[in-house]
DNA sequence: TATTGTTATACTCTATAACTATA
DNA sequence: TATAGTTATAGAGTATAACAATA
């Protein structure tokens, strides 16, 4: 609520805002690279990564991954075509599929995980306390809007 | 080349790393849905906006975004059939395409970058003090990778 | 011979609409 | 009747391989 005085256009923000577009650039490239490392698709290693959390129902995912329920057929049948997911029936409800990770999804999912984090050494570049600043700044910055 | 201690895994860095995941989701939804409200899917808005700059030949898009050349052509195609780019010869090379943006797609690409910049707007709520520390953080972040 | 752009092909992701089986 | 998941369909992006025109 401080200082918010049309700062949209002045060179400083612009400059931000660059430097925001290109992390996002990086990080996306990041993200195809470890993906395809594992022969998964973009929308296959988010998917998974999901589910390596807990299993869900299809209509969840696509309420996470932001699309519609068709295209998760899809997704999850490509990926159970590959044993990496299976449907599990929900006995609380007969129409609901649960998805989930099998075993060597699981495993998959836990070496796409561990690569990103490899990829995201950049980090590594800052001190802790620059690390806490940034928490901070990208805390603030997202709470704004 | 200060603090670089396997710092990849700690509590604090992990919180930034997922702040960061954030900010990208974010940052592309917005770029998404500026592109729809002109009726462009993402790849069409990012070949536009690098247009708007310069024509280019067909080549040096697909190595700007960073797929192959094949697919550049349907891209210009959609395009080009919208009114929004056209193909040029290139005078020192009768191989080369030069695409272009033609005067509505100019109009169409500075909209869209306005309405990107007003989504934006969410580093409206740190000061410029903060902004200016916010750029140099993500400049060491970007160098060190 | 090498390079530029294109075509042909196949796969994936995407939204929409219609269908089924449950509730 | 409403909801969960699927199927069918069509459009767009993607990579690969083969091709024509030009260098």
């Amino acid at each position: 609520m401080a200082a918010q005085k049309t700062p949209s256009f002045d060179p400083l923000t612009l400059e931000v805002v660059d430097l925001i577009g290109t992390v996002v650039a990086r990080y996306h490239e990041e993200y195809e690279e470890a993906a395809a490392e594992h022969a998964l698709t973009g929308a296959q290693a988010r998917l998974l990564s999901l589910l390596s959390l807990e299993p869900l129902p299809m209509r969840r995912l696509a309420q996470k991954l932001k699309c519609e329920p068709s295209n998760v057929t899809g997704i999850v049948d490509r990926l159970e075509a590959r044993g990496l997911a299976e449907r599990r029936p929900d006995p609380s409800d007969r129409r609901v599929k649960l998805a989930a990770v099998t075993e060597e999804g699981r495993a998959v999912a836990r070496s796409l995980r561990l690569s990103l984090r490899f990829a995201r050494e950049p980090l590594a570049g800052l001190s802790r306390e620059e690390r806490m600043s940034l928490r901070g700044l990208l805390s603030r910055m997202l709470d704004a809007s």
